[in-house]
DNA sequence: GCTTGCAAGGCTGGCCTATG
DNA sequence: CATAGGCCAGCCTTGCAAGC
């Protein structure tokens, strides 16, 4: 049982419009597959970072390395700009530099004298995480210590213990939305966002074979969200909470377009982000395939300021 | 004067436990 | 029983400096 599927009640209190959704979608998809506007240049950052990692796995004979670095690097994909993060971090031999450092009992082991100085320098080194996402680092040697000690040092004898189910790899990382520290067992720092987006990697680029993939639905932020509120699919009338919208409501919306329409979950993904972050950001309105179906853009602030999506905010840019 | 690159920066709701 | 307080995932924009 999927830990969205009971929230499901909660689109009831909100006017959802299907097929207002399902056109969105759909141009969506075809200005992705025609890679034209904002579509033209890579809009995949994690790219180029995961082709370098499967390549020092495959020079070093590490079979697990790919896998674990990703695994290890996806929850600094928080707070800030992941074009930004991906290129830092994308270097052969800044990777091969501190290559050590995914690899749990290297990194533990070499560093028991003084791990929190030692291994965190290293992490910061690499990682240069930015303003908020620094927070996260503290939850990385926690991550790296459950690694070592409860599945050998391999992020796949934790994908076997979920029977290599995507969706139980996914119940097991979030445990539920919001959940304390204390209450998870295991990993920490994934929630519903960075479960699906780590799912949705390991499946795209097929670094190993998780059953049930298309079903644990599309990770949902606030530039997904926001498309789908600035295209009137979601009409508000008041301001709401955005986590109510990106969890109770659009997680189960996109899993069922996605199920009725044959939707690929990852392709929805993938475009809407990229709408949402690049064509927004940027103001390339010319270039934005939903285009037609959009009156306004939603600023970042109310959501800075009160977490709410403000539906008369229109921020910095309205249709004429 | 422009673009590009970089780094720095808090707040929320909902859940829980502790306290009176 | 009420309420106070702790906890935590989730979330890019902005201002400055350097390079053209």
């Amino acid at each position: 049982m999927l830990e969205s599927a009971a929230l499901g009640i909660e689109q009831q209190r909100y006017q959802i419009d299907k097929d207002r959704a399902k056109s969105v979608i759909e141009k969506a998809l075809a200005g992705r597959e025609a890679r034209t506007g904002f579509f033209a240049t890579n809009f995949q950052p994690e790219k180029p970072f995961i082709e370098i990692a499967q390549k020092y796995g495959i020079q070093t004979n590490n079979e697990a390395f790919c896998l674990n670095a990703l695994f290890m690097t996806t929850p600094f994909v928080i707070a800030q700009n992941t074009g930004q993060f991906f290129n830092r971090i994308t270097d052969a031999k800044l990777l091969n530099d501190y290559a050590w450092i995914f690899d749990p009992s290297t990194a533990i082991n070499e560093t028991t004298s003084d791990p929190n100085g030692v291994l965190r320098k290293a992490c910061l080194d690499y990682f240069r995480p930015a303003g908020y996402s620094v927070n996260a680092l503290g939850q990385w040697m926690h991550n790296l210590s459950v690694l070592n000690e409860k599945h050998q040092g391999d992020i796949r004898n934790f994908f076997r213990e979920c029977e290599d189910d995507a969706v139980k790899v996914v119940d097991a990382l979030v445990v539920r939305p919001r959940a304390k520290s204390s209450e998870k067992t295991g990993f920490r720092r994934y929630g519903p966002k960075l479960a699906r987006l780590f799912v949705q990697w390991v499946n795209q680029y097929e670094l190993y074979v998780l059953k049930n993939s298309g079903e644990v639905g599309v990770p949902v932020d606030f530039q997904i969200a926001r498309v789908l509120i600035q295209t009137d699919a979601i009409p508000l009338s008041e301001p709401v909470q955005a986590h109510t919208i990106t969890h109770k409501v659009l997680l189960p919306m996109f899993t069922e377009l996605c199920n009725e329409n044959g939707f690929k979950p990852q392709e929805v993904s993938e475009a809407l982000w990229t709408i949402g972050s690049v064509g927004c950001s940027n103001r390339r309105h010319e270039d934005c395939p939903v285009a037609s179906l959009c009156n306004r853009m939603i600023s970042r602030n109310p959501y800075d300021r009160g977490g709410m999506f403000d539906p008369t905010d229109v921020g910095r840019f309205k249709k004429q």
